[in-house]
Formats: C-alpha cells, structure tokens, sequence
DNA sequence: TATTGTTATACTCTATAACTATA
DNA sequence: TATAGTTATAGAGTATAACAATA
C-alpha cells in the first residue's frame, strides 16, 4: 500500500479506479431505473416494492425494517400501512414482546412479491452479453470486492 | 395461478447469474449510502448532489438536465432553487433562443462538487481489495456487460 | 427507565396539469 | 402551433420530536 493512501487517493484516484467506479455509476443508475420501473408495473413505489421484498421473505418487526432499510422507525409506519391497506402486507402480535409488530406478507403479498423479481430484466440484459465463464469472473471479483458479508445478504 | 412457465430466463435464472444480480445488488445498495452521506456532509439532498455534479461538469439548460436525472422539468426548477439560493449554481441566460435557462454551477459550487466526489469513499473501500489487474479485469467486464455508451458517459 | 410503534410536523422529491414567454 | 421553464397541486419518502403501551 502506498505512504499516501488514505487521504490522498479519493481526492485523486487513479484513472482506473476512477473509471471503474463510473461504470459502477452506470450499473447503479440502471438498477434503479429498472427496479423503480419494475415496482411502478405494480403500482408500488420503489421503498414499498423493497420492503414488501423484504417480508416475503421473512416476517419481521417494524423496527428491524427500519434498520434494514436504513431509515427511521416512523417512516415504515406509512409504507406498510399503504402496503396493508392494498392487502400485500399484513401486521402480527408478537407474543413474546406486546410492543412489537411483526410485519409479514400476505399470500397476495409474496405473489405480487415474486412477479416483481421475474420482472427485474436487469438479470438478463446486460449480464446476457457475457459468457458464463465471465459472469463466473465478475461474481469472484465483486465477491472479493464486497467481502464476505455480501454473500450472506443473498436471500 | 400455477407458475409452471418457463417463457421467460426472469422466473428462473440460473443460481450464477442470480447471484450476480445479488451482489449488484449489494453494490447498488453501499454506492447509494455513500453518495447519500457524501452529500449530507455538505447539507445537500442525494438529487441535489446529482444536479450540482452534473452542471459541475458542464453548464446544461434545464429541460436537458430533466433528460439526464430522468425526472420531469418542473422537478429541476426547485432543485435549482435550492442549489441556487446557497449560491452553488446560477441561471444564465442562452443568447441563442431566449426561452432557455442555462443552469451552471458557480465557483463555489465547483469546489463542492470536487469535494463530494472526493467524499465518496467507494473508491478507495471496496476496490482496494483488489490488485490493479483485478481492476482492469472488473473494468473490462462492466464496460462489455454495460456496452458502449458506458464508456462515452463517463465524464 | 428504556424500548416499540405510532403520530405530528416539516421538508424534499416526484408526476401531472396549467400557465408564460418565447419560437 | 410548439417548446422551455415555471407554478400549483397532490402524493410519497424522509428525519425529528413527542406520545402511548409495554417491558
């Protein structure tokens, strides 16, 4: 590692570096037009479309989706009450703890939930024009670049 | 409904490529914690953020800047609002056709650009994990996974 | 006393539609 | 007529602070 890393290399990264980093610009700003799209294709915002994500995998308390989300525990009050209001989520008791409560999707939910990630064409387009060896390349590289804790986020 | 259609790769991706949309994912996810605390660092929203480095870049009219964050034009008037009342950015007149506004960043504006993107630590973090090899290797794959016109918006 | 979820409030972003001033 | 930018409006996400129920 060089003396001057850690101060020195954001303020003047590399031509590499800094390209690779605009292209992961690129492949966030796709990702999120086609999420956004996808969720719109069921009339759900993109923060309704990610929790109801969420919770079709696992129920889970209003405070753990905040955490999950990274936002603040009242924000999650509204989007599940619009999500419940439209049957895609439901609220449980919790009854180890009163004060909790435990959202979960609905079947209506997890069905809606699951149209919403075949709809994600972000898997086929561009990742179509790479080989399987290469996408078995690119997964090693982001793997090692994530570190382990990516690997584990994989529902 | 039984979903037993196999019409589309989306309802069934092979457990590689599936992976590797979760790890984008994941990279989707950290680039916008980043880019988000980055901004809050110079009290700026992430959509102010974009416009001040976009007109940082280069003076843009307003409906053009609408083009790039893909959102309708009357959204950019209050952001330009905003960036403008903290005098980061100024409209100009187009000599040209005088129902243009010409949004540029000023001179302090720049400077804050500069650093937000200095700010942004994804570059150093996550790549430093890798070799220079490994960089260009990343590199190659995401410029022929995005095709050509990732190359040319790369500022 | 501390924690969970909610409510109340204020701000920003967003799309839609109507308006103005130019072209 | 068509276009660039704005205004007006309404809905959604966000953080902050205060609150009730429960621990």
């Amino acid at each position: 590692m060089a003396a001057e890393s850690r101060t020195t290399h954001a303020l003047t990264p590399d031509p590499l570096t800094r390209e690779v980093v605009d292209l992961f610009g690129t492949v966030v700003a796709r990702f999120h037009e086609e999420y956004e799209l996808a969720a719109s294709e069921h009339q759900l915002t993109g923060a309704q479309a990610r929790v109801l994500a969420l919770l079709a995998r696992e129920p889970t308390p209003m405070r753990q989706v905040a955490r999950q989300l990274k936002c603040e525990p009242s924000n999650v009050t509204g989007i599940v009450d619009r999500l419940e209001s439209r049957g895609l989520v439901e609220r449980r008791a919790d009854p180890a703890d009163r004060r909790v409560k435990v959202a979960a999707a609905t079947e209506q939910g997890r069905t809606t939930a699951a149209q919403l990630r075949g709809g994600l064409d972000f898997a086929g387009a561009p990742l179509a024009e790479l080989t399987p060896a290469e996408r078995t390349l690119l997964r090693d590289l982001l793997r090692r670049m994530l570190g382990d804790d990516a690997v584990t986020e994989t529902p």
